[in-house]
DNA sequence: TCGTATCGCAACTTCAAGTTGCGATACGAT
DNA sequence: ATCGTATCGCAACTTGAAGTTGCGATACGA
């Protein structure tokens, strides 16, 4: 943790201030959800006042945003086992574990539904989006060097094809979702890819 | 002539207020969007006061998830046309143009996005899904019986399959979203039920 | 130690949600 | 045609959270 230096003006204290309010925040999503979000209780819990809130982000949303698009910037390990179907497996099972923990329930929701309307919200959700499956795309074409794939199968293509039912059941239909979803998903996409198809 | 007396009270202009006042409540949602839509425009778009809203339904909420399930229950016709592809085409075609018309992203956003928190949007955005799923379902037994498609595929995954990639580009990845895609989701459905993978 | 940026605090405005009481009106039935 | 009742319009109200402002207090860096 190297304390920021780049700001012509290091804020000393405004770190800790900052990083409290977003685990505030994340905290509150976790217990209250995103309707019952208030700014007060944010910073209650955050052991700070309100205005202290406002004069670091411009409003509730912008606080969320924030907030989320830290919280989602945490890296997630590309895996490279040497075949495709063990990759594409732990690919899809971290989908499925980074949202059905408790706080991962509470970060889904705030992400794609309650808070998906604000402009800051979808920039980020879809920034994270892109930025995995852009990490995620050399899985497929070491596989497509290995032969395990036909060559011409599109990587980003394959990905959503993996990350499109577990997301159906996250957000339209509600079923559960658990190692076996991911497993599921892994099949279908391997014999999409395997025939053609993508 | 007398429809239904079976209510000790019928209730006479009830009725055309409520039509009035779902109306307004989607004309609002499509002008303005959830986040803005306040019980107060809708009366006063509807031509009613805000008690008399608030007479007939609960709160703001039950208001919304009532307009809302009462225009999803349009029923959306099967296809038949003897031709799995052709069948599924328009599926995936009708979802499609459910959501990409004005109206229709502004409904798709309040019952998946905006209001998706509350239980009664979520459990009529369930129940739709599910009926339209349920109805569906002969398209690929027909095509089981035609020789089609291989015996032994669970009907429900194949629609699941069909409906995943499109709702994940209208939800998450926020990609453009037409026939192409509709007939993508066809190609890679067909290719997994018939490698055996649903 | 001293200056400055940041924070705490309280009081305030604004806005929509939801409520209440009462008078007005339209409907259904006699 | 009239009469009783349920429904509606209206205005005034409470509540709660968003967001703002001014000032005094405090902690940090030099």
């Amino acid at each position: 943790m190297q304390p920021e230096q780049s700001p012509a003006r290091p804020v000393g204290r405004g770190a800790k201030v900052r990083a409290a309010v977003h685990a505030a925040t994340l905290a509150e999503l976790v217990d209250k959800g995103y309707a019952a979000l208030t700014v007060e209780n944010v910073a209650q819990r955050a052991g700070v006042h309100k205005t202290t809130v406002y004069r670091r982000w411009k409003d509730r949303e912008t606080l969320l945003a924030d907030a989320l698009a830290e919280h989602m910037a945490a890296d997630i390990p590309v895996p490279d086992t040497g075949a495709v179907e063990d990759d594409l497996r732990a690919l899809a099972r971290s989908i499925v574990q980074t949202f059905t923990s408790p706080s991962g329930r509470a970060v889904l929701a705030a992400m794609f539904t309650g808070a998906a309307h604000l402009p800051e919200i979808a920039a980020a959700r879809r920034r994270v989006f892109a930025d995995r499956l852009a990490r995620a795309e050399p899985v497929v074409t070491r596989a497509v060097e290995r032969g395990e794939l036909p060559r011409g199968v599109d990587p980003a293509e394959v990905l959503k094809t993996l990350a499109a039912p577990i997301y159906l059941r996250l957000l339209v239909t509600a079923d559960p979702v658990d190692e076996t979803t991911a497993d599921h998903a892994v099949r279908v996409t391997l014999a999409a890819a395997r025939a053609g198809a993508l």
